[in-house]
DNA sequence: CGCGATTTTGATCAATGTCAAAGGTGGTGG
DNA sequence: CCACCACCTTTGACATTGATCAAAATCGCG
């Protein structure tokens, strides 16, 4: 395996350009404390697909907004196992946690070229504290992280191998497809294989692979190397909720 | 079923006195500024066991501070079974969602006579702006509760039912005996029953039984009408973990 | 003492894991 | 353009975990 170090970090980039300004911490800021927040930045840094931003254990004194790209972030099992706990969009604070001066609880690992804005974790609560604007969103932020890992948990226990990978690859399109509207019925692009899919839903990857083909050949969805297009949105979603979603959603599934 | 309509507030307690400010997320707030905090609150409620301070999909504009006793929370499934989420102790901010004004996406029951205090939903960012200090505590508490629920997560996932409810009601005890240190080896009470357990796991209550009845006959743990007794530390955690705890750690569960 | 709620037990079944081997696929160097 | 290699996916036989169902036992409490 091959692990790739972060080059040291660029100049930043203005934040008053920056791809996520509008997804970001920083999206509730007026532009004219920007400046502040740019001098506060450590600056960006560029990562290779599946090179780490930090291993579980490992100290840092950084935090990252993903700025593009996809991350997952995961833990391993005593026996060695990885648990995948979730994947993050350009837009996610990563790196936060309880203990923020200690090593990591879990590890960073880039499924994509990435970008990342460093923001120095020492001074992470003065910055809050001289800008209640940003703690806002940041606890709005968390509101939403902690109603997607509860949604995450239920969707885990709570179901069949086939309905929790229905709903896992619903959740994911849905997600990518609020920052990249694709045309209705295209393809798009998931860049995870098998294994991630088994590791993030508690499964095997044998038995991962097994019911996609039945999703396959039931004419509900194709996944395959990296792709997934849903065949048939509507007993697509019948796989995952018992209530149909409003014409809407379903509109931007595959029209 | 019997639903206890929650009864109007009373007159809240001093602040300063307060059972929870050592825990709660004015913990950070200098004492001269609680007098400003009180003005906020709606006051005090008194609940009954089993009864909910709101369900599913109910709109409140208030949340909660939990001041004493125990409360759960919990989404009903498709098919009508409950998943429980999680477990709240005194401290606990309660009904803090992405979506603040929409209705509830779970319900809140109580464990045991409760006693939260009430916060208008409304005004909580205005409130956070005025005090950045609660806006840093807040901060700090959902790093503390999202780690906690991707330990579940990670618990549901990737272990097989003896180690789920090992580590489950390892964390329970763990949890409760930091509010209440009990002399060691002594019973906990902790205020749930198997169907509990099950719907927090993903099990059935059949199998937590037959799996409960295998860790009290090896002698790891006796949990029996609501009252838990670890009574062999060194193993039982070791059901849990590989790695071992520290030797402080293990005192504070048995001797 | 009696009743509802909870827990236990046993028999049987379905969902998912394990293991091992074979097929694809894409990328790289010759 | 081919051959090879690493990685990912598929398949089949079999083992195991945990679910289901139904009935009995126990507990808590009025």
């Amino acid at each position: 395996m091959t692990i790739f170090l972060a080059p040291k970090p660029t100049r930043p980039l203005s934040c008053t350009h920056c791809p996520v300004r509008a997804q970001a911490m920083c999206r509730g800021m007026p532009d004219e404390h920007l400046e502040a927040l740019e001098a506060f930045k450590l600056g960006d840094r560029f990562l290779h697909p599946s090179s780490h931003l930090f291993m579980e254990g490992q100290s840092t004194n950084e935090l990252y907004h993903l700025v593009s790209g996809w991350v997952m972030s995961y833990t391993l099992t005593d026996d060695g196992k990885r648990r995948i706990i979730d994947f993050a969009l350009p837009g996610a604070l990563l790196g936060y946690q309880r203990d923020l001066s200690g090593p990591a609880n879990h590890a960073l690992q880039c499924l994509t070229p990435v970008r990342v804005c460093a923001i120095p974790k020492g001074r992470l609560f003065d910055l809050l504290r001289d800008y209640p604007e940003l703690a806002i969103t940041m606890a709005k932020d968390h509101a939403q992280t902690l109603d997607g890992v509860r949604d995450q948990l239920t969707n885990v226990t709570a179901r069949t191998a086939r309905r929790r990978i229905a709903h896992f690859l619903l959740q994911l399109f849905q997600r990518s497809q609020n920052r990249h509207p694709s045309v209705p019925g295209e393809e798009i692009r998931l860049p995870i294989n098998q294994d991630h899919i088994a590791d993030a839903l508690g499964l095997t990857n044998v038995y991962v692979s097994k019911t996609l083909r039945e999703l396959r050949e039931d004419g509900l969805m194709v996944f395959r190397s990296g792709c997934l297009r849903i065949e048939d949105p509507k007993r697509f979603v019948g796989e995952v909720f018992s209530d149909p979603l409003d014409d809407n959603s379903y509109r931007r599934l595959a029209g």
